[in-house]
DNA sequence: CGAGAGGTTGACTTGCGTCAATGAACGTGG
DNA sequence: CCACGTTCATTGACGCAAGTCAACCTCTCG
C-alpha cells in the first residue's frame, strides 16, 4: 500500500503468544480503565478473534498507512513512530509513540491507517480487533468518553510538538527533543534518555541529520550531554536550557 | 491570564442575540447532527443558561489559554485562529478555524482551553454552555461518539498541517498555504482565495513575514496570483503547483 | 491630518542544507 | 573468524535560502 522504492523495513512480527489480559497492567490502566476483571472476562469470552501479542524487531512495519485491517494496536514496550512520506518519498515523523500508547484508533471510527506505524526499536505490542471495541461499546456506552480522552491527549501532545520541536532553531529543536524525549520515556527522574538520533530524529525536527549529529557533538563537547552506553545518555537540564536559549 | 506585554487584543464581544438553534443549520448538521428537532427543544428548554450568539471583531479574543469558562463555541461565520506563544512572546498559530468548527472542545474533558482564541476577520460564534453538552450526553449515551468524531478529524488536520505547512522551503509553504485556504473557505470550486498574509500567515508556516511578503510578490509577477479584491486573490493552481515542486 | 500598525522592498549576514569523504557498526558468506 | 558490503553517523568545505535590520509605503482610525 506504499510506495515501494521506500528503504525497506520488515514486515513480520512473531506473535508471542495470547494475551494476557487479565494480568495486563498496561490494558487495564489504559484502555479497558474502569472495567472490573468479571466485565473484562466477559468481553474476552465473547469474541470469535483472540487479542494476540507480538513482538517486532527494529525497522518493523505494524501497519501501513492506507491499510484497513480491522485492528488497533496498544503498545507494551518499546517505542513507535508514525510516518508518513513527502512526495519525494522521504519519510516524516508525524508521532512518537511509547509504552501504553494506543496507535491505530482511526480504525475505529471507519478511516483507514493514517499513517504507517514502525517500531523504532524492539517493540512487543498487543493487536485488538475492533470487534472487542465494538463489545465495549455495546456493553459500555460510556466507552466512547474513554476513547475520547485518548484523542483528546494525543491532540494535546500533537500541540505540543508544533511548539516545541517544530518552531526555532536546530539548537534549540534538539535541545526540545532531549526534553522531551526523557519526558515521554520516563527514565526515572533522573536526567537520562534513550536518545533518538541520525535519520529518525531528523524526520521529527524537520532538520537533517547532519545537523543533529553536529548540534549532539557540540552538546558532548560541551559536556551537557554525556554517553552511557547504547542509546542511553545522560544530560545537565540546566545547562542544556541556556544552551537552547542561547541566541 | 496570558502575559500582558503582548500585543493589546480587543476583548468585548457583541452579544447578537440567543441562539435560535432549530433554524441554525450549522448546529443541526455539526454538533447536534442525528438529533432530532423534538429532541433539541427539550435540551434547549432543560438548560438555565442560554445559547447565546456574539459577533466579535478583528482581534477579538474568544477565550485565553488557561481559562476555564464552561462554554464552547461553534463558529458561524469567519476564521478563528487558535495560538500559543512561545517564550520570547511571540504568537504561534496552531490551528486556524472556520466556520462550522466547535473550538474549545477541551473544556468537555475538564481541561483548560489549550489556546488563545482570535478572531482573524469579523466573526460571529455560538457560546455553547457546557450544561448543554451535559445534557445531551445524559440524553444520547452515543453523543461522545460525535464529539469523538470531531476529535479525530482535527487531529487528522493538525497532521496535514504539519506535513504541508511545516514542511520544505519557504515557496512550498507558501504554495501550500494557498491551496489549503482555498481548501478551506471552500470558495465555490472557482480557484480563490481570502489570503492571509504578513504575520498571520508567518505565525502559521513558522517563517518570517518578509518572507512571505517576498514570495506574494513574485506569485503576482509571474502572475500565479492575482488581486481581486480587499483579501481575496484568485490563483492559477496548475501553475501555483509547478512553482512549488521547482526545487 | 498625524500617529501607529502592518506590509513592502532592499542590502546584508548567517544558519543550515548540500555535497562529499571518512569512519564506525552490523550482517553475511566464504 | 575474518573480509567485505551495506547502511548509518560523523566531520569538513561550500553556497544559498531565508533571517535580520532598516527605510519607506500604505492603510486605518482617532
Amino acid at each position: 500500500m506504499k510506495q515501494g522504492t521506500q528503504k525497506l523495513y520488515v514486515d513480520q512480527p512473531a506473535r508471542v503468544g495470547h494475551s494476557q489480559c487479565r494480568n495486563c497492567n498496561i490494558l487495564h490502566e489504559v484502555l479497558f480503565s474502569d472495567l472490573t476483571n468479571n466485565e473484562l472476562d466477559s468481553i474476552i469470552q465473547g469474541i470469535y478473534e483472540p487479542i494476540d501479542e507480538f513482538s517486532y524487531e527494529k525497522g518493523a512495519v505494524l501497519y501501513h498507512e492506507g491499510d484497513e485491517d480491522d485492528a488497533i494496536y496498544t503498545i507494551r514496550s518499546g517505542l513507535v513512530k508514525l510516518v508518513r512520506y513527502l512526495p519525494d518519498n522521504s519519510e516524516r515523523i508525524i508521532r512518537l509513540m511509547k509504552g501504553a500508547d494506543s496507535i491505530g484508533l482511526e480504525r475505529v471510527l471507519g478511516h483507514t491507517y493514517g499513517h504507517t506505524a514502525i517500531a523504532i526499536g524492539p517493540v512487543t505490542a498487543c493487536r485488538i480487533p475492533i470487534g472487542v471495541l465494538q463489545l465495549l461499546d455495546a456493553e459500555k456506552p460510556r466507552f466512547y468518553r474513554q476513547l475520547m480522552e485518548r484523542w483528546a491527549t494525543v491532540l494535546f501532545q500533537a500541540d505540543d510538538y508544533i511548539m516545541m520541536l517544530l518552531s526555532g532553531t536546530v539548537k534549540q529543536r534538539v535541545a526540545h527533543l532531549i526534553e522531551w524525549l526523557s519526558d515521554i520515556t520516563q527514565d526515572s527522574d533522573k536526567h537520562s534518555v534513550v536518545l533518538l538520533k541520525g535519520k529518525n530524529a531528523a524526520a521529527m525536527l524537520d532538520i537533517t541529520a547532519e545537523s543533529v549529529s553536529r548540534t549532539l557533538a557540540e552538546l558532548k563537547r560541551l559536556n551537557i550531554l554525556r554517553h552511557l552506553d547504547g542509546d542511553r545518555y545522560e544530560y545537565d537540564a540546566k545547562a542544556l536550557k541556556e544552551y537552547a536559549n542561547a541566541a
